[in-house]
DNA sequence: CTATTCATCATTGTCGACAAAAGTGTTACC
DNA sequence: GGTAACACTTTTGTCGACAATGATGAATAG
């Protein structure tokens, strides 16, 4: 795998990595959907400006990760039903263009490596219970295609979708038969890859992410 | 047509369409590429706290609409030509995906009156040199299908890309034959909208859109 | 017991001042 | 003439205090 092109550059200041740190903290649910904020205890929980966690804030609510209430304080947002399948309906077509871009800049043969991943060992890891490790694998695979598209502002968006949803799809692991199906799948993505053929990539990808949102559409009751 | 769903909740305090003005000038190039942005002149200007300002800086910051710079103020972001072919791209997929869900949200024969303004007056307006208007056409056509997407998340990116190039549109109609090649393409969309039919109508707008990205491609040095 | 009014509280929103950072221009030295 | 050092300037970044807002709880009246 070649070296990696350079990312969007991380926003100014030195506090950059409280803005990361929160947003880490939203998606992994550590910060709970619902769970009040309060500029004065983040602040002093940071060592940072009150004025900075306020500009946090204004982006984090951008990004559709909080929501503010005027002298109230702010809220974690809670993910409707109606948004997943809205977040699904974009991610479709985003991971798709990302999967055919990532096709696109790298030679045929590039994928060997991440295919061989996917090969025999991950269904073990499924068959064995292991899906944690499956799960990292996933996100692995994710990153890589997100580094390889070469688009600061796919990768923007796709991080913004992620931060929302992200824990869905460890949790759409969980669902009998779904955690071997997507194995199926990404297989079927990354040998599309692998062969250089972008357009069949992109069909697969987003035949991917169709399947996971048919399969939360089924569950949603118990994953959300 | 009828009512269309509510947008996303515009932020939040009393201030909110400073934002939205700022917005708006640096879409419409009123606040050109590259001119310097100071808090306390805007804070003076909207009559409004500089706090609030650098609120609204972190937010058109995060849509990609200037970048900040510690210290020495903040500069309405230039558009490079990569940036301009990834934009191109993510419209390509995030455009096709709103026409499609704007497909299915309506019921066929909803978009007759629609392709009525794209028919032959539009092709006068056109051959008579009425570009202006064929534009605000193509918007008003831009609008709708946002508003029958019926998506929050959806509108957000797309109204961000929007901003950033949106004044390409216009150039690009400049462009000899563009425009008249245009009018075939949205005339395709609305056809199979107004017919029911998501896919193809996804698909033409994705051609729709990967014809102006060409055009843009041979003309780039004239219109950026 | 219920509804209304008022006070209190929690948190943000703003203000004005000063600190901090970095670019620019001037001066001195080689 | 070129370079380095220093002072000045511009603008943001932060600080602490107070204003503003709206929810909540307590008291009062019917």
């Amino acid at each position: 795998m070649t070296k990696a092109p350079k990312s969007m550059k991380p926003p100014a200041g030195p506090s950059a990595d409280v803005l990361q740190l929160l947003r880490d903290r939203i998606a992994s649910q550590e910060l709970a959907p619902g769970s009040k904020l309060r500029e004065n205890d983040l602040a002093e929980e940071f060592n940072v400006s009150r004025a900075r966690i306020r500009e946090i804030f204004s982006t984090l609510e951008q990004r559709g990760l909080i929501e503010r209430i005027p002298n109230r304080g702010a809220v974690v947002m809670r993910l409707e039903p109606k948004q997943v399948f809205e977040i699904y309906d974009v991610r479709e077509v985003l991971e798709g263009a990302a999967v055919r871009r990532a096709t696109a800049n790298t030679k045929p043969g590039s994928w060997n490596n991440m295919l061989e991943k996917f090969g025999d060992r991950a269904e073990e890891m499924i068959r064995g219970g292991d899906l944690e490790t499956y799960a990292e694998l996933i996100g692995t695979f994710r990153r890589e295609i997100i580094i390889h598209c070469d688009s600061p502002i796919l990768t923007s968006m796709l991080d913004s979708l992620f931060e929302r949803t992200g824990f869905l799809v460890r949790r759409l692991i969980l669902v009998p038969g779904r955690a071997l199906e997507g194995l199926q799948e990404h297989r079927g993505v990354l040998t599309a890859m692998n062969e250089g053929r972008a357009d069949d990539a992109e069909q697969l990808k987003r035949a991917n992410i169709r399947n996971a949102r048919e399969c939360f559409r089924r569950y949603q009751k118990l994953v959300l």
